[in-house]
Order: C-alpha cells, then structure tokens, then sequence
DNA sequence: GCGTTCGTTTAGAATGTACTGAACGTTAGG
DNA sequence: CCTAACGTTCAGTACATTCTAAACGAACGC
C-alpha cells in the first residue's frame, strides 16, 4: 500500500531534523504531530500510523518532551495519556540555536588563550571568529524578543 | 608521548563540529589550521601533526575548501601546495546557518498546504512556525551585514 | 625518459548509531 | 486477586559512517 500523503511529509521532516542532530524517527513523530488529524494521539495510534515500535515512540516522546516540543497530557475518559506538539514548538527549536554559538565562541577564546600573544597578527583569525560569535549570541535572543513582542503579543497568542 | 595542547585544542573542535555536521577529522583540520605555526601547512605536515591519513586530510581540505572555510595556495619554492584557514572562516560557518531555517520554512509551507484548511485552528501551530522562521530568514542577513559594517569595515578587514 | 615526491581515489575494516522486539513494571477494572 | 491495557527499558541487530591503507596518477628534478 502506498504511503499516505501525510505519511510521506512526516518522513521528510524526519529527514530534515535529523540533518539538524535528531534522529530520523523522532523528527518523524514530529512532523506527524504536526499535521495529525486529530492532534493529540496516544503511543498506540503513533506507533500504527508511523510503522514505528511502541519503543521508539515511548522514548522518542519523552525527549521530545524534555526539549519542549511535545507534551503529555491525560486522556479524559480512558486511561492512558496522549500526546501533542507544543504551539511553539519549532519557534523553541530554532531559539536553541543560540546555545551553538555561545559554545562556538567558548572555544574561539579557548584558542586565543593557547598563542602566546594573543594580540599578534597571527591570533587575527581567531579574534574575528570570537567578536563574531559574540556578536550573534548578543543579537539573537534580541530577535526572538522581537519577534514575541511583534507576532504573538499582537495577535494575543500564548503557548499555554 | 602526551598529546600537546594544541593537538588536544584541534581535537576538541573536531568534536564540536561533528556535532554541527562536520565529520571529526575534518573539524579537527580546522581547529588546527586556527592556532597552528605556521598558519600554512603541507599535506604531509597536517596527517603527521594530527596523526590523520594522507587520504583523510587531502578529501578534509576538499572539503573545507568547497565551504569556503580553507584555501590552497602555491607553496613557492618547494613543490606543492599549502593549506591555510580563511580569515572569514567560522563566519562563513555562522552565516550558513540561514540555508536551515529557509529549508524549515519551506517544511511548513508544505505542511499548511496538506491540510484542508490553512486558517482552521488546527493549522495554528504550522502558521505561527511558518511564520517564524520567516521572519528569522528575514531578519539573519541584516544581522549579518550589521556586523559586516560595524566591525570588519570599521577595523578595515578584508578576506582577500 | 626514469625516479621521487605530492596528492587523489577507492575498497575495506572498525566503529558508532538507530531501531526493534521482548521482558518487565504499573495501574485500573472486574 | 487476576487479568488486561499501557508504558518503559534494554539487549541485540541491522545499518550507516568514518577513517585508513594501499594502489594509482601527475608533476618536477636529474
């Protein structure tokens, strides 16, 4: 049987995301989350939809979980618990780029600290790179903030 | 024999930008080429000083050069070339980082458009990502080019 | 024109990773 | 208490990646 077209898009985000350090499968359950009709679905039905093990779903929610891009919530009625993505749960992914560049510039100044001058013609290399990636770290949770007060404050949004 | 502190330096790169990526060994040619002396090495001198294979460090410099990270230059006198880091490298890196977040917009274009409706509430979470990282797409190049102006202009830097 | 040095390419070995499947708690209803 | 549904954990396997080593090609000095 042919894949359905949600089916299919739930793979390329897995794809994508594990490009970005996450694992295929854990993308995969994402991207599904995403698009799922209806949204909030328990480990049984991601696990049948997905053609995934009830293991992998069972872990992968719990880090999905941890990085605040999924969350658990009691199923009313049954037992049992069902998950859903967060609202902004990509906007949370993308925010955490910035621990990158803190731990990038970390290692720039490592680097200066190891020349014996490091104000010397041949340390230039590597006080660029640092200024730059302070510079990025000082500028992008500006942007975030930004983005917060422009989008969501306006249009009265919340992430619950 | 110990390690030097260089050697472990270029290491510990390595290891940071495999986890962007990169494969060690070619992280590890760059972290090199940051705090070497001289700031220009051989082939030969990069596989002995970080006990990589001929093999790894010439496919390493491929591809750093194809990223614009490393350059080849004529080593005169002596036969052969010699490797050196662009000054720009690690912001050629940082600037990189726009591609992702246009390829993550375009994940959620293509999700908005499998659903029936793309102002239903079930679509809120793909719009508010949308338009997210759209705004970040907008929003990095500026960045980039305010550094650009405030600091390489003002220092008067050129990448040659 | 040969020998030597420098660099590239590729097959293969070693290592690491992702996912499954099965065994194991846990909770709730009958 | 017993059974069944639900979820978690973990050992093992299949797969992919990374690096090496060795064969190969190209450029220069003699």
């Amino acid at each position: 049987m042919e894949p359905s077209r949600e089916r299919r898009y739930a793979e390329e985000v897995g794809v994508k995301l594990a490009s970005l350090g996450m694992t295929p499968a854990y993308g995969k359950l994402l991207g599904w989350l995403l698009i799922c009709d209806p949204p909030s679905q328990s480990l049984a039905q991601l696990s049948g939809s997905l053609g995934l093990s009830k293991g992998s779903v069972s872990t992968g929610m719990r880090v999905l979980d941890r990085l605040g891009l999924v969350r658990r919530v009691a199923a009313p009625g049954t037992r049992g618990h069902v998950y859903e993505v967060t609202p902004n749960a990509l906007i949370e992914l993308g925010s955490r780029a910035g621990e990158q560049y803190a731990a990038i510039r970390a290692l720039m100044e490592r680097g200066l600290a190891l020349l014996d001058d490091e104000d010397s013609p041949r340390a230039e290399r590597l006080r660029v790179s640092r200024d730059f990636y302070a510079f990025i770290e000082r500028e992008v949770p500006k942007l975030l903030e930004q983005f917060r007060s422009e989008y969501l404050r306006r249009e009265g949004k919340g992430d619950g």
